[in-house]
RNA sequence: GGGCUUGUAGUCCAGUGGUCACGACAUCGCUCUCACACAGCGGGGAUCGCCGGUUCGAAUCCGGCCAAGCCCA
């Protein structure tokens, strides 16, 4: 009767699929407890990070739904923007912007869709009782037209705005990016000493970046820096090009570092934009929108960046420029997409306006309940540096089309009723301008950035189900740590600038997963473990298992062992329910109203304790907490002591005829079983509703998941317990003395003496010596419970 | 460089002032015991990162240092 755990699973997922066991009904009177679910991306399969954090809102899911909330757990992919795209691209070996933009969406479209049906297998198998029936995708026409809806929000309340100015550029991705896009890394690079000569001098000057001495307009020193002081109102010529740049002094510059002279070109660094906005320098914008050098490159046309190094380092040896070459570590700016270091342009971007909103952004953050409390503060401090508007516009083709036309005639800016929306101005030209009635129109060709949808997710939910905006703020958004300056960040702004209100109550946050040696897991590293893998070798109720032996906020160290643990735990559930099913031997059991068996009643006090300590961690999100003390409980307490106690008094009962007492102590035994079986269920969903199925109970429900979540009972339960201790403390005291003398437990003992308080003891002498098989046992007063 | 977090037996982790510390995995020993060898019982194994301070008393509070992870410059 061995327990097939794939099968078992895959039975309930069905069941429970099939029965709408986790539709959301707002029609009920109950009370919503909503759930800001992260719309995985798609760009891949689920991870273990995946594995990990889902599980999370799962365990808060399940406790509210038997806790009596209607619980809104919307379910949604999120297909629009870069990274499907890359994932399309890489998986068919092309490049978005070498093919007609119609077909490349065709074939996101296509590629999206066929990956999001193995993602919802992958994310179902988890046991995640989200409404999955529902779910949505961000690229959809419905969620473009929400997204668009409040992007005309923005417009008409003066949020969103246009502008030309420098922004921050992928050149292998060919899209502008914000500053949320961007990763540290740490790089090998050369210094390039190079010679710019002056009228009397020449000057030597160190750079990471000769591919970019054509943009160079200024060579800048510290003005406290007396080696260049002489330069003052000079120029210098620059190497290759032979252009002339002024020296400016400004205190930016480090003299330590390089020559303590360096090159300001528009643009190679964060730098060269203060440097070029506050001494107003001319632009040389040798970067364009293909990532590729232009004219004023001269030899360097046509190369991207890295491909420009490695050309200008060859004619710079041959003109004589470069002086010498120092190898480096430093650390760039990549996006964080595709590693590739940023570049710096200018042009038309759409921006969100949210500097000005600092002060409100932080007093909202104040108004959500963190868990854990100290997240916040890596809110707060996101906030607090930023140093841009938001850019919202990338020049890529797969995502939500902005909602804008532009007159070509009086240059105003057009946009459509909500009764048009989803619209894209890509592929429809000439709408008429409502200022000029001419019809010299042209549609924005750029699309919206990720998170200007994915911000919008309480709002995505809510509108698919036909609920209005009373739902907000929604009750709680479950999110990892490393996006809290992304999503956390965006969705709060939304949230402030359209609804005037915090979007969640409380904000739940995970941590990330480790490899067992601690480092961050990712697919470039090779060390990116499949989940799907575990679920198959140990069940999804084991994955779960492990997903809840950190406390939130925690970052985990992969573990097997966590899931061998787990895999161990679904079948001693299963063994010892049926244990308890082989004990009552067919018998009916009746319900009880009055405990009379000291021992029973110890098992349900302390049922109560675990049950109210249990809630309460439940209550302030942290179900790991819950976990352990559940888990104790069942293990050492159940199993190892209650159940063997009652092996024997069951024996001893029925022996003497004492029928009442056999149907107590096997009323009791189902009773916390049961509550043992509620108090698994948001963990370990399958393993739990296998067994509520099979037990013999009044008032079914259709799953255990639909039952209520355990209060104390209301047994009169003697408060006092010491005599029960002591019975297991002289248990224990048996047990090692068979151990020491390296018999079975379950052999017999001819004779023994224990010392103890007999007056306590003496009740239990029948009890001890069928469960120890001791012939004869003698008590003697002892001042504790000892084999003497 | 800044912020946040973490640092307890070979490994993972509990423990926020009071018998030099809970448990799991691993290890060793004994038992195929009538729910469970995917098990049970027992043993060994920790100067609680380092240094200093507060206190009658600190893994637990304070300061400094070191190391690791994440986020951000």
């Amino acid at each position: 009767m061995d327990l097939d755990i794939p099968a078992m699973e895959k039975k309930w997922l069905e069941y429970w699929e099939k029965n709408m066991i986790y539709e959301f009904k707002s029609n009920r009177a109950k009370k919503i407890f909503s759930i800001d679910t992260p719309p995985p991306t798609v760009s891949g399969s689920m991870h273990l990070g995946h594995a990990f954090s889902y599980p999370h809102q799962d365990f808060i899911a399940r406790y509210k739904r038997m806790s009596g909330f209607s619980v809104f757990y919307p379910w949604g992919f999120d297909d629009n923007g870069l990274p499907t795209e890359r994932y399309t691209e890489k998986l068919h070996a092309v490049k978005g912007g070498n093919m007609p933009r119609q077909r490349f969406q065709e074939l996101c479209s296509e590629t999206s869709i066929g990956l999001e049906g193995l993602m919802l297998r992958s994310w179902s198998s988890l046991g995640l009782s989200a409404d999955f029936i529902h779910g949505y995708r961000t690229i959809s026409p419905e969620v473009m037209k929400i997204s668009q809806k409040f992007f005309i929000d923005l417009v008409k309340k003066d949020r969103a705005y246009r502008s030309e100015g420098t922004s921050l550029f992928c050149p292998v991705c060919r899209t502008t990016i914000s500053q949320i896009d961007l990763e540290d890394m740490e790089q090998n690079a050369s210094f390039f000493f190079l010679a710019f000569r002056g009228n009397d001098t020449n000057v030597t000057i160190a750079t990471t970046r000769p591919e970019m001495l054509a943009a160079c307009v200024a060579v800048c020193a510290n003005p406290n820096d007396n080696r260049y002081s002489g330069l003052k109102g000079t120029y210098l010529k620059v190497p290759l090009y032979n252009h002339s740049v002024p020296v400016i002094f400004d205190e930016s510059v480090n003299p330590e570092k390089g020559t303590g002279i360096e090159m300001v070109c528009t643009f190679g660094d964060q730098n060269d934009v203060e440097l070029w906005r506050k001494y107003n320098l001319p632009l040389r914008q040798i970067l364009d929108m293909n990532g590729k050098l232009n004219d004023l490159a001269g030899p360097l046309k046509g190369k991207t960046p890295q491909e420009a190094r490695v050309e200008v380092h060859k004619l710079l040896d041959r003109s004589g420029d470069l002086l010498e070459t120092k190898k480096i570590k430093h650390v760039v700016n990549v996006h964080e997409r595709c590693g590739t270091p940023v570049e710096i342009i200018t042009g038309k971007q759409w921006f969100v306006r949210c500097l000005d909103l600092k002060r409100d952004l932080i007093s909202v953050g104040n108004d959500i309940k963190w868990y854990p409390s100290h997240m916040k503060i890596r809110y707060e401090n996101w906030v607090n540096g930023l140093k841009w508007d938001w850019c919202i516009s990338r020049q890529r083709y797969y995502g939500v089309p902005f909602p804008v036309w532009y007159c070509q005639d009086c240059g105003s800016m057009i946009l459509p009723e909500e009764d048009e929306l989803p619209v894209d101005p890509r592929v429809s030209n000439n709408r008429m301008c409502d200022k000029c009635g001419s019809k010299n129109t042209v549609g924005e060709m750029d699309v919206m950035d990720t998170w200007a949808t994915s911000s919008l997710s309480p709002v995505i939910a809510m509108e698919r189900y036909g609920l209005n905006a009373d739902i907000l703020p929604m009750s709680a958004r479950f999110q990892a740590h490393d996006i809290i300056s992304t999503w956390a960040f965006t969705s709060i702004l939304r949230s402030l600038i359209h609804f005037e209100r915090k979007p969640w109550d409380v904000t739940i946050i995970s941590g990330n997963v480790q490899d067992p040696t601690g480092s961050k897991l990712s697919k470039s590293k090779g060390n990116a473990l499949s989940p799907d893998e575990y679920i198959n070798k140990y069940g999804a109720d084991a994955v779960r298992f492990w997903a809840a032996s950190v406390s939130m906020g925690e970052d985990i160290k992969f573990s097997e062992q966590e899931l061998v643990r787990g895999r161990r735990t679904v079948i001693k559930l299963y063994n010892s329910y049926n244990l308890l099913r082989l004990l009552a031997d067919g018998v009916t059991i009746n319900p009880v109203s009055e405990i009379r068996n000291e021992i029973n009643s110890w098992i349900l006090s302390s049922l109560n304790e675990v049950v109210e300590s249990a809630t309460a961690y439940m209550e302030t999100y942290d179900p790991p907490k819950a976990r352990n003390l559940v888990e104790n409980f069942f293990w050492n307490v159940f199993c190892d002591n209650y159940l063997e106690i009652i092996k024997s008094q069951l024996r001893i009962d029925r022996n003497a005829g004492k029928l009442d007492s056999v149907n107590e102590t096997l009323y009791v035994a189902n009773y916390v079983m049961l509550t043992i079986f509620k108090l698994y269920a948001p963990f370990m969903p399958f393993i739990t509703e296998e067994l509520y199925d099979k037990m013999d109970i009044k008032n079914k429900k259709k799953s255990i998941h639909l039952e209520q979540w355990p209060v104390k009972s209301d047994f009169h339960a003697v408060s006092n317990h010491d005599d029960v201790k002591d019975l297991l403390t002289a248990i224990s005291v048996i047990r090692g003395l068979k151990s020491s003398l390296k018999v079975s437990l379950g052999s017999p003992l001819d004779s023994l003496t224990l010392g103890c308080n007999q007056e306590k003891m003496k009740k239990f002498l029948d009890l001890i010596r069928d469960m120890m098989k001791i012939t004869k046992l003698d008590l003697v007063d002892s001042g504790e419970v000892r084999v003497i």
